[in-house]
DNA sequence: CAAATTTATTAAACAGTGTTCAATTATCAA
DNA sequence: TTGATAATTGAACACTGTTTAATAAATTTG
């Protein structure tokens, strides 16, 4: 079947060149304010046919969504060679904060888009739940050196995440203004350091 | 002048009435899915007078933000009677989350929605800009009795608010679920634990 | 009181959105 | 070549925020 072969190919072609549309408008623009006619309009198709290769706009997002994952993982698993888990704690933040500043959009599909999901969604975020397992027991490995005693492995890991997510979650909507003459990438790095020296005086 | 100062009244009565079925909707369906028709039916009103009294939707939104603000304020007020700055610090963070938990939708309204504003606009977080005013007085005073030595006083008040913001924000956006077998109360409270613990070994 | 003027309100319209669908074209199998 | 299947289209639907000309109500003025 050569010709059903090539057709499935010409598919996933039709497939990607949406998706890539997709990207380079939703980065350029953010979620709400890319409109499917705009897609549609990048690769000069009709926006009807967008819904034969994709159930909805939420459906193209998603597929950007795990690219978001995957680029992330990408970038923190260049860490694994950093062998003293707090060093590698500690780089971590700055590869997490550095992500989340370069592709700010990403970010926003990644963590701050409303659950609306109505299946309790399986392994939607299987790669996130895998990424917080290596988090957590990259933090028990430093607590085997003595840091962050008597501590809850699982609540610190928690409270480490939510401390990055924070400062990425104020810059990514603009509420970073009230600090003033100071830059979003002044705030967030020397925030961050702020918070590193915290984890060194435990 | 007691005709023209009805008038007024009644304008200001117009005023409240819409900001009141603003509040219910926006509360109950959130910024995006909540319509200008939406808002105008609720009070058997044509949805174009409603720009008579509003600008425009966000004008509407953001002073039910103040609103948001304001509440939290007045609760984060009763702590003023705390003598010692680091215990009320601590407090605060309290405080902070509780008022999180108990009124989700106004958290989302006040630090969860994009920021859409064109002109930067002086005043808008006039409010929020004085509570981070305190809020970084208050640990320049707990860095007087010898805390957080060496720390710059802004950047660590950034951080401070950035950690308790990133806790309630992934509680908000529920991203707590990879956290299994622990409800999101005693994720936040003890995940919050956890952060003041480092906070008093530094 | 009547006329003129200001103040509120409305319905209709505009340009945009996500999505659906009948009709149409292109592609392939028999 | 015909019939079936796959892919694409444009028009339509029901929405959205916002503007505006017409209208109604209230107030001020002559």
């Amino acid at each position: 079947m050569s010709i059903a072969e090539r057709k499935q190919e010409e598919k996933q072609e039709m497939h990607q060149r949406i998706l890539n549309a997709a990207r380079k408008i939703f980065l350029e623009k953010g979620y709400e304010k890319t409109s499917m006619r705009n897609i549609a309009a990048e690769i000069n198709y009709s926006p009807g046919s967008l819904y034969f290769h994709f159930k909805d706009k939420t459906e193209i997002f998603q597929e950007l969504q795990k690219e978001g994952f995957t680029l992330l993982l990408n970038q923190l698993k260049v860490l694994n060679s950093v062998a003293d888990p707090f060093e590698r704690l500690k780089a971590s933040g700055r590869v997490f904060i550095q992500f989340a500043q370069e592709n700010k959009d990403y970010y926003n599909l990644m963590f701050m888009v409303e659950e609306t999901v109505k299946e309790p969604s399986e392994n939607r975020f299987k790669i996130a739940q895998e990424a917080i397992n290596h988090m957590c027991s990259m933090i028990g490995d430093c607590q085997k050196q003595g840091r962050f005693k008597e501590m809850d492995t699982e609540y610190f890991t928690f409270m480490v995440l939510s401390a990055m997510h924070g400062i990425c979650a104020l810059f990514c909507k603009d509420r970073t203004t009230s600090f003033m003459n100071k830059t979003n990438e002044e705030l967030m790095e020397n925030g961050y350091e702020c918070f590193v020296a915290l984890l060194e005086k435990s």
